[in-house]
DNA sequence: AAGCACGTGGGGAAAAGTGGGGAATCCAAA
DNA sequence: TTTGGATTCCCCACTTTTCCCCACGTGCTT
């Protein structure tokens, strides 16, 4: 289960160390897309390919559906540590999630999430403001 | 059971001496993360771990189901008990909880909360003058 | 009054993050 | 086919943070 949020540097050759903690699971083999919210989405093979099978049975005659299986199957990449354990991103990912230098990444159970840190910052913060109101309507999901 | 409520102090490395009533149930591993009101909560592996499948099972194709998560999926981190019963609670979660040096520790049956004393002071002097009015509303909930 | 238990503080060793140099590989062009 | 250039990968070294251990003090108990 990957949980937790850590402020990592991008170098100039676009590589990001991840996370001791995360190394183990992500060794055999990584798969990086864009993500919501402007950040990139990090999955095991194996739960990206869960994902993968869910996107392709989306009914391609829906235009929002096909955008959204173009964002994250086209967007996706297959990435591996080094053996510094880090990765590397590729260009149009980094512009993609507007990153520059410090990067946050998080931990969100199935999937690790990269932002730049200012962008998660402005994020977390109107979350943070707005956690009363969303936690009341989780109720009527169930937590 | 949690119950109870204790007064105790960060150290400059951010650590929090666990009230000794509390170790043994902890000793096994906890999981520190975002609460509401600002303030952390804490919980048993066991408890968190009920609590992580609810949020991963959120669909996170909306977005405040996503803003839920990441608060507390990200927000969350894994702590253990140093030889002294501390645990290290990490800066972001000390800022989120507008952490100074003097904490309180209060049980609340399943799960610790920890918050900085001046905001539970004006908090539980808050909540003392509404007890009634809220008493009064949680009749529709079953209490 | 003495001793133990708990909370608090700090120092040192080990691990993790970061940055850069150099070798190997791949691709393209001559 | 060979050469030049660029990209990728690996390794080494430095810096920072984290973790572990030891020690002190206060307050309660016996």
């Amino acid at each position: 289960m990957f949980i937790g949020e850590y402020s990592h540097n991008l170098d100039e050759k676009g590589r990001l160390a991840v996370p001791k903690k995360f190394r183990a699971a992500l060794s055999k083999g990584a798969v990086v897309t864009r993500g919501l919210d402007n950040c990139l989405f990090l999955y095991t093979k194996a739960e990206w390919k869960k994902l993968a099978d869910k996107l392709a049975n989306l009914p391609f005659s829906q235009a929002n559906a096909r955008a959204f299986a173009r964002l994250m199957l086209a967007g996706a990449m297959d990435v591996s540590l080094d053996k510094q354990g880090r990765i590397v991103l590729p260009e149009y990912l980094r512009n993609f999630a507007s990153m520059n230098k410090e990067l946050i990444v998080a931990g969100l159970y199935n999937r690790l999430e990269l932002w730049d840190k200012d962008a998660w910052a402005r994020y977390s913060q109107q979350a943070e403001k707005e956690s009363n109101a969303i936690a009341e309507q989780m109720f009527d999901l169930g937590v």
